[in-house]
DNA sequence: GACAGGAAAGAATATTTATACATTCGGATG
DNA sequence: CATCCGAATGTATAAATATTCTTTCCTGTC
């Protein structure tokens, strides 16, 4: 019953925002599933579901689980765990990361000392990086966007 | 206080995880903010943080939809309140806030996700906003100016 | 069949979080 | 100055959630 049922939770907190494991169980009575709260509590961590943000509602998992945690490039595992995108304005280039992973994508790019990176500067889920010029810009843009790309190869 | 801690709070969450309120009041505390929980739970709320995934820890605000609804009149609040200059340098902005507002401001430019931003780099009182292009950028100081000027029509 | 082991789930309860109401404080306004 | 107003917070408590301790129900083994 289980797994059914959780993969009912998914479908119900995407239909409906609930706010509550009282409501999302009225939720599943209706669709014939009758369990306790206790049942549920377990469920949603089971799931990793996240409550809060604007709505105060449960939400699906955000972060991309932990994958290959192999023996990658530190540098190689940060753009495939954190990077999201990559712009460039200019000779910079402005990576965003998941909220508080900046940081640390930022130490990793500094240690591979790229040739190509002069030199970082990260937020909180932003970095800024100078690269010499438009060019070596360009460059490592491409150079980014093929070790994200690779990475999920597990 | 309030924005100043609440600041400290998305810090806090960020360097270690956090599983409940009282932790974070302890957190706060050895920070030199005392408050009570009851105050948590309302900042919590406001900064839109979420909890649960793998760890049950409280989370920065992950993906908001497409449509930044929530998310713009965040902006329109934070700009209004804390936003105290804007100078542009090429494509760049710099916005000053007071001491401690800018991560808070930082936080709500991003989940606008306005078109002209491409990112953001918030530090203590100032924030370096990053357009695409010159031409974007001066339509950017001209939003935010408005925005600014309008304010508290709710 | 009898029994051990272990997952799933309920019941009761502890813990955590949200909220209704009260208080304080700083600024506007007469 | 007196007073009103609204934001920010505290206090007490309600509501929601997590957890501990059982019970139930398989499933495999002898």
């Amino acid at each position: 019953m289980k797994a059914r049922r959780q993969s009912v939770i998914l479908d119900v907190i995407q239909r409906a925002p609930v706010r509550s494991q009282e409501q999302l169980r009225r939720s599943l009575r209706a669709a014939g599933f009758d369990v306790t709260q206790a049942t549920l509590s377990r469920d949603i961590r089971e799931l990793g579901l996240m409550k809060g943000g604007a709505d105060g509602a449960y939400q699906p998992p955000a972060q991309p689980g932990p994958n290959g945690h192999a023996a990658k490039s530190l540098l190689q595992r940060g753009l495939g765990e954190y990077l999201m995108r990559v712009d460039r304005v200019q000779q910079m280039l402005v990576l965003r990361t998941g909220a508080g992973q900046a940081q640390l994508l930022g130490v990793a790019l500094d240690r591979a000392r790229l040739p190509e990176i002069v030199g970082t500067i990260a937020g909180d889920d932003t970095i800024l990086v100078i690269a010499p010029d438009v060019r070596r810009a360009r460059a490592l843009v491409k150079r980014l966007e093929a070790i994200t790309g690779e990475g999920q190869t597990s």
